[in-house]
DNA sequence: AACGAAGTGGAACAGTCTTTCCGGTTCTGC
DNA sequence: GCAGAACCGGAAAGACTGTTCCACTTCGTT
């Protein structure tokens, strides 16, 4: 299989009612912070295919304790990301607010790309809100106003071009951050400079490129697949 | 694992020297002829993790067989890819030939993007040989220079950026082509224009985007994870 | 301090997928 | 048509994960 895509992780049907949370014992709501900062570290490095194992390791608890606490992976991720993408639409906002709006949808688009690139959690919470999965429903509803807001602003100024939506920008994005390998932010702005030049509305001559050209080696970082650890 | 990430199956070592082949026996050739058609097929369909399993069901031939025929999975891969990425680079030159080199350039990366969508095992046959694995070396070395071609006769036009390299060409596909959806070739035609016009040395206008501005659903397109069989 | 509920860890179980192995079959040369 | 080598199929072994379960520990309360 594939292990499991964030597909299945995603695809757990949202739990119950929210039964009347009783208070966790003091040890266990200790342990259930420690489980989330773990994951935190083990999903960024490795992406949402780690395994309880992995985590519970890391955590310092027992695999049990984990599926005790979050019995769906769904359940873990939904906690973890929910605060994360707020950070996302801060900065979405924050470009949003730039005087320039080009220098904004540029910037944005920077920082977005190397976000993914050093957390591969993130870049797949990021695909599978686009994908539509319930769990990071609410986020993405936050964050898609946030972005059509920026999007707005450069086609009011007359900076991008008229015919792309805000969903264009995630998808724009996504593929930017396809150009994986963390360590090459060079190649990255690269290619984010090559996809905004085509979202302008004119120009009379390319924005030059920020990295020397890529050599053949560069290729490497393309498409980079899921590493595994150890 | 990763059960298998084309990393795992591509490394393995180039076999010993050329054993001085004696032909196989006629049922042996024609089972080895079975495998690898029932391996296109489920490659394609399922990218190259897809199991020894699967294929000798697929051929009709016991899992033993494909065993005995290709010892390591490299060696199927590589038998192939080879004519596969033959009818690339033959792609290529047709591109390079168009009187009209920007029609040209953008007839193969709307090709090649379609070909990748519809072929999982040649999009990681291909980012493997951006990764420079031993196994694809031959293919890509054939590939580059005509990709070379492309994009010199491009730029001698005075239509395609001076700062741009083949390599760049390369990554340009491979981003493109992770709008996955092999349904939705609109949208990855959008895509190819958007880019194109990034890789245009000026433009008075941006190029009439082909699909309707994308809807929230099509993010859903996007880094399009391997789907699973069944 | 003592009792019960809540929580814990990790061994055991259950799936998958890969790889080996060998009794039986098919081909080829003579 | 026979001998023997080459080849075949698929059961079984091995290597990993994901998940469950329960004897034991810890916590909160009285």
């Amino acid at each position: 299989m594939f292990r499991f895509g964030y597909d299945a992780v995603m695809s757990s049907v949202t739990s119950g009612p929210e039964a009347a949370a009783r208070p966790l014992r003091r040890d266990a709501e200790r342990n259930r912070a420690l489980i989330l900062d773990a994951a935190r570290e083990v999903y960024a490095a490795q992406g949402l295919d780690a395994g309880f194992d992995e985590i519970a390791r890391a955590a310092g608890v027992g695999v049990g304790t984990v599926y005790r606490r979050f019995p769906e992976r769904g359940d873990l991720v939904q906690a973890l990301f929910e605060q994360e993408i707020d950070a996302v639409v801060a900065r979405v906002q924050e470009a949003a607010a730039d005087p320039d709006p080009w220098r904004g949808l540029g910037g944005f688009l920077r920082w977005g790309a190397e976000a993914q690139a050093a957390d591969r959690g993130l870049a797949q919470v990021l695909a599978a809100a686009g994908k539509g999965h319930e769990r990071v429903a609410a986020g993405r509803d936050r964050l898609r106003p946030a972005v059509e807001a920026l999007v707005r602003h450069a086609q009011a100024a007359g900076v991008l071009r008229d015919d792309v939506t805000e969903v264009d920008i995630g998808i724009a994005l996504a593929m930017i951050s396809q150009v994986g390998d963390a360590s090459r932010g060079d190649l990255r702005d690269r290619y984010v400079t090559l996809v905004l030049d085509g979202l302008a509305v004119r120009r009379e001559a390319p924005t030059p490129l920020p990295a020397a050209p890529a050599s053949e080696d560069d290729l490497a970082c393309v498409v980079a697949p899921a590493r595994r650890h150890r």
